[in-house]
DNA sequence: TGTACATCAGTGAACGCGCGTTCACTGATGTAC
DNA sequence: TGTACATCAGTGAACGCGCGTTCACTGATGTAC
């Protein structure tokens, strides 16, 4: 890393992180693939050398993306540990966590357009990612009455939607526009009442 | 409209309709205004006539698009007729309904990256909007003992990030992404699972 | 009704720009002997 | 340890392109008299 010459010695990754960067600051349309060659240091020619364009580098932040988001939720949940509900509420709490911890990675996963079935890698990380909250809503979904119980499937797509709305509207500082809300807690409490729904959590 | 010759008769909607139509099919990243002018017939330079340039004609769209949301809202939430509860869940579908049916116009308000305060007239409209959606909260609130009630905006804020979250996750066609439950139903589910967690609905 | 003229919505040529991408090259690195 | 050479990660010049924007213009429309 400390080597710099005629040789980069990283370049590969010096790459991503400048394109993350440059997509956390500007948006996937304002990402450039010149721009994140000089941000690194380099000619944009130097670019070919790793990847095969700017759609490319893009799906290596966003795999890179979904990797990390798997490893995070993954932890998060710890296998159902102490009890399903817990693990729950903290996989979930993950889910926003790591949108604010790497804007620019959750961006190019889910606003770059990228699509998740571009290359079998991408489309396993996805999905690996995916499954901790289907793991994690399908053991809640155990415990409840089998006659009243739902697809863990849908339950999991409510939790997956509702915490990405929570991200989009509430947990972007778009200039300008104040949230009336901490999005931890609009998450926590919105997970809440619909936990509450399904009668997993006691009415208070 | 029938008359098109040196003069273009309505070319100022007829930008607006043409931009709408590229942002849905090629997302904002995609618009261009010389594309907008070609596709409405007329030189990239005539587009001056009517905007101020390419992010001015973003914001037209965007606003209209806003109006148009506001008025479907509150004709499905119809003064909160014939009651609050089946008020609320027509204004929850007919979200649903306009990003499906509009889904320019909802690029344009929710993913171009316009500021909703780059005009008075934008911020007005996009407020009216969500009055819509905060007023049929708040009147389900008042159907809640006091002491139980949570604060209606939050109400609100949970059905918007959720109807939302839908709307990106699951009802837009990304190629390969299979959707795995229909929007409409995925919504009307979640709403009502939340609602019977604030203890409005009962429980089967 | 007919003519003169002001208005104004369009044209089309031109601009500078930054983009993604290609290519032949160069010079640093690492390995074989 | 020293030399010859293959490898390969970078350079830098060049390309064609479409973009947003400007400008002087033109010709259709509408109005005054």
């Amino acid at each position: 890393m400390s080597k710099r010459g005629y040789h980069h010695g990283n370049l590969k990754q010096a790459l991503v992180d400048a394109a993350l960067d440059l997509i956390r600051a500007k948006g996937p349309t304002g990402f450039t693939l010149s721009e994140a060659a000089k941000q690194a240091g380099v000619t944009p020619a130097a670019v070919y050398r790793h990847y095969e364009g700017r759609e490319d580098l893009i799906a290596e932040a966003a795999l890179q993306g979904y990797e990390i988001f798997a490893y995070v939720m993954e932890h998060a949940y710890d296998h159902g540990q102490p009890s399903a509900l817990t693990a729950f509420e903290r996989t979930g709490r993950a889910y926003l966590a790591f949108a604010r911890q790497y804007p620019g990675h959750y961006i190019a996963m889910f606003e770059s357009g990228v699509s998740t079935n571009r290359t079998p890698d991408l489309a396993r990380a996805s999905q690996k990612a995916r499954s901790v909250l289907d793991l994690a809503a399908q053991n809640l979904c155990d415990r409840i009455p089998a006659d009243r119980r739902p697809p863990a499937a849908m339950f999991s797509a409510h939790i997956w939607a509702m915490s990405h709305g929570v991200v989009e509207l509430f947990a972007r500082n778009s200039p300008g526009t104040v949230s009336p809300f901490n999005p931890e807690d609009l998450l926590e409490t919105g997970i809440g009442v619909y936990l509450r729904g399904l009668g997993i959590l006691d009415r208070d």
